[in-house]
DNA sequence: CCCTGATTCGC
DNA sequence: GCGAATCAGG
């Protein structure tokens, strides 16, 4: 893959909306995240600081003090951040970019991406995955909808309409969307769904 | 371990 | 210009 028009114009928009190289990679595809970084860096739009918030969990600036790296010694390394000039006294502090615009004013959609939550019923689970959820939730990481990754479980926990609202977050299952607990009760075998009707 | 961005340097 | 390897850190 190269860097098409089209693709640095994606590069340059969810850089600017802050998200991270990895997924931007993910999003363009064909390229690592260490391309992109490369590509930001090779057009000059690194430092994310254009007056906006973070936006994102991280998305913190690095400080090189000065590290002695193996390899090179002598590093001309001046100024940071300049950022002196412009008088703008400009006090507002939200620019607004216009465009980004994650989640609308809806009340509570619940999260994700396609087969998701089937809160579990009380009813028509086995008694041992019930169980062994009810211990793993105490465990739980309680993370929230942007924490999620596609390593976490995201199992819902809670009511979506109460602060009290939580994914599990625990580490998944290899290729499933939920950690081994609610994989348990998530995909139930036809088998034992059957007979346990009440 | 998972992840983040930053830098270097051979290609 | 590109990006893997590496570094530094959360």
């Amino acid at each position: 893959m190269s860097w098409t028009d089209e693709r640095v114009e994606l590069l340059k928009k969810m850089w600017g909306e802050g998200q991270s190289a990895s997924q931007i990679a993910k999003e363009l595809g064909g390229v690592t995240r260490n391309a992109v970084i490369g590509k930001v860096h090779r057009l000059g739009l690194s430092n994310r600081s254009s007056g906006a918030a973070p936006a994102s969990t991280k998305a913190e600036t690095k400080e090189k003090p000065a590290a002695a790296t193996p390899r090179a010694e002598a590093k001309p390394k001046p100024a940071p951040r300049p950022e002196p000039l412009r008088a703008a006294p400009d006090p507002a502090p939200a620019p607004q970019p216009a465009e980004i615009k994650p989640i609308p004013a809806r009340k509570q959609i619940i999260p994700a991406g396609q087969p998701l939550p089937p809160q579990p019923s009380a009813n028509e689970i086995s008694p041992e995955a019930l169980a062994k959820v009810n211990e793993v939730e105490k465990k739980a990481k309680k993370l929230s909808l942007m924490e999620l990754t596609e390593r976490t479980c995201k199992w819902p926990v809670g009511d979506p309409a109460t602060e009290d609202f939580w994914f599990c977050g625990l580490p998944v299952q290899q290729g499933k969307p939920y950690c081994e607990a609610h994989v348990g009760v998530a995909f139930q075998p036809m088998s034992s769904r059957r007979d346990r009707r009440r």
